[in-house]
DNA sequence: TATTGACAGTTAGTATTCTAACAATTATAC
DNA sequence: GTATAATTGTTAGAATACTAACTGTCAATA
């Protein structure tokens, strides 16, 4: 008899990742934005000082350069952020958070916490550290 | 000076996940399905037996009833799997898989197999339960 | 048994991401 | 210096999942 296939592994991030995804998206309906958005203004935001491209955005959050482009005219148009062509190469647009964006920073980011903590509730302190290793091990070699 | 905000265990789910599943894509991608049909398609093999209903699927993949539809309507047209509508409940519709997927089954599995090996490549036997019981005891509280 | 509500599945329309092909700019190599 | 290649971003069109509204069927109850 031939050994049962099975994936736990990728099962259980498969559908943890997706349960992760919907509660952060329901935590920020309200403001308007889903989670992608939300993370993706709070990383503007926190990196715009350093001259960020979305080429930058494309590999942080590991979707394709077409995406970014679709996402930020979308938040352009609705005066989220604003993207500007730098002096020193026309190829690239700079990107900067407005000011309608940065008064909602604070609140998605108390949504994203409270996220977080649904997490790892059920962990101690030792396991939470353990955790987080193995994953940060995982994302590397993958 | 307020404590930065920091998600490392929603950002490593958020990216691992979305890692995992274009590793998965790719790696049955030859065979014209996507990841997630092919879990559909070998979860519906492994279960045909206990007259699973469109319901089922949605509540193990945790996707909308909506999504189900549209994802076996193709599958149907592609003759991979059929629905038969069971003389006891004119509601539901019991799922089946055909033969021509029934071939390409245990090329999947074997392509999920590798993923799976490569999430857990780093980490010793003893982790890889540690792992385990964590990811289990998170998804069951999420 | 008639009404009401729950359940299973479908449809229409929307949103997001993807691939592939493309344009424009900058870097590299001869 | 010029031709070639790499980089950055955009567009068009496809795929997938979503919500909301809907149909039809079954179950509960009064």
């Amino acid at each position: 008899m031939k050994p049962r296939k099975d994936t736990p592994y990728l099962d259980l991030f498969q559908i943890i990742g997706l349960k992760l995804k919907k509660r952060a998206d329901e935590s920020i309906k309200e403001l308007g934005l889903n989670a992608q958005q939300g993370k993706i203004i709070d990383y503007i935001y926190e990196n715009q000082d350093k001259n960020i491209i979305q080429k930058d955005l494309a590999d942080r959050f590991h979707v394709r350069g077409a995406s970014i482009t679709s996402m930020l005219q979308g938040l352009e148009k609705r005066g989220f952020i604003e993207r500007k062509i730098p002096a020193n190469n026309e190829r690239q647009k700079n990107i900067y958070v407005l000011p309608k964006a940065v008064e909602l920073i604070e609140a998605f980011n108390d949504s994203f916490q409270s996220v977080e903590d649904e997490i790892v509730q059920a962990l101690t302190a030792e396991e939470k550290r353990t955790l987080k290793e193995m994953l940060i091990k995982i994302n590397e070699r993958l």
